[in-house]
DNA sequence: GTAAACCCCGTACCTAAGTACGGAGTCAAG
DNA sequence: CTTGACTCCGTACTTAGGTACGGGGTTTAC
């Protein structure tokens, strides 16, 4: 089998068949051919590319941003440098994210290691530990953009 | 000066005097200390309270599990055993986080690496790596909680 | 060849996370 | 001691990201 209905893709990919549509009218999923019926036939590929969109949400990526993520792959009429600045870009984001994210493992990390697994909280006193470590690793504001 | 009113706080953290109301009525900022007048006074340490959940939204963390990672610090009625294993917990989601991160930043590089800097994007031939090192770090479909 | 299970589409509805509104009280600078 | 800026609160609106509905056509498994 080589090509999906929706259900079966919905399926397969764990979303919604809504969201399919969803997100085919948000430009994120490429448009599929249809059958004579009018029915959509996906290309198998499309479960990664809806599991990938999926996890990166869950990266705190809105779905414009993933759309620029995904803009990185074909497209025609724009420079190989362009998209390659784009990329950079994209680059400092994903780096920010996962230092900031190491911030709050170690935060996390000191918290395990000091509590040591018994007692009430009171006696428990790295449990202040935490927003030291955390906010920094903010940059500028950071724009929360959002385009289209 | 120790203490802000909600709009110096607003400003500093850069939000909205309205959202401070809002997290507060979420549950995400405790509620401050009032003057007589009814007037509001934060510590000044709110303003890292704040930039630290704006930033963990940007990481992906709704207002739901931010909460629960500040609840790791105080709240009495748990044991140090139950705090430690909630910390492990997220300790794991933020792992995870991070190497999906680390995936994405490999497959821009590999983008940047091999797309030298000019000509039309038809012959810039890496626009397809993406997705296939994507998608991987998957783990399961990571119930997309939400509680309270 | 017909019923159950799918699919289509447009439109309406929902939740999370804010934002705005507006009438009334408060503060502080002149 | 007043005026402009700020605060209060409740309620309503907005945006992103879906979900659900429902009337009608299509497929597929008996």
């Amino acid at each position: 089998m080589e090509h999906l209905k929706t259900g079966e893709l919905a399926k397969r990919a764990g979303v919604n068949v809504e969201t399919l549509r969803f997100y085919e009218r948000k430009g994120l999923l490429p448009v599929p051919p249809r059958r004579e019926s009018g029915y959509r036939e996906y290309p198998a590929e499309s479960v990664r590319l809806i599991q990938f969109i999926k996890r990166a949400q869950e990266l705190g990526f809105s779905l414009g941003e993933i759309r620029e993520l995904l803009a990185l792959r074909v497209q025609a009429g724009t420079t190989c440098a362009d998209v390659r600045e784009r990329a950079e870009h994209k680059i400092d984001d994903v780096r920010q994210k996962i230092a900031d994210l190491r911030a709050i493992e170690r935060a996390l990390q000191k918290l395990t290691a000091t509590c040591i697994g018994s007692g009430p909280l009171s006696e428990c006193p790295i449990l202040e530990n935490l927003d030291g470590e955390l906010g920094s690793g903010l940059v500028q504001p950071r724009s929360r953009q959002q385009e289209r």
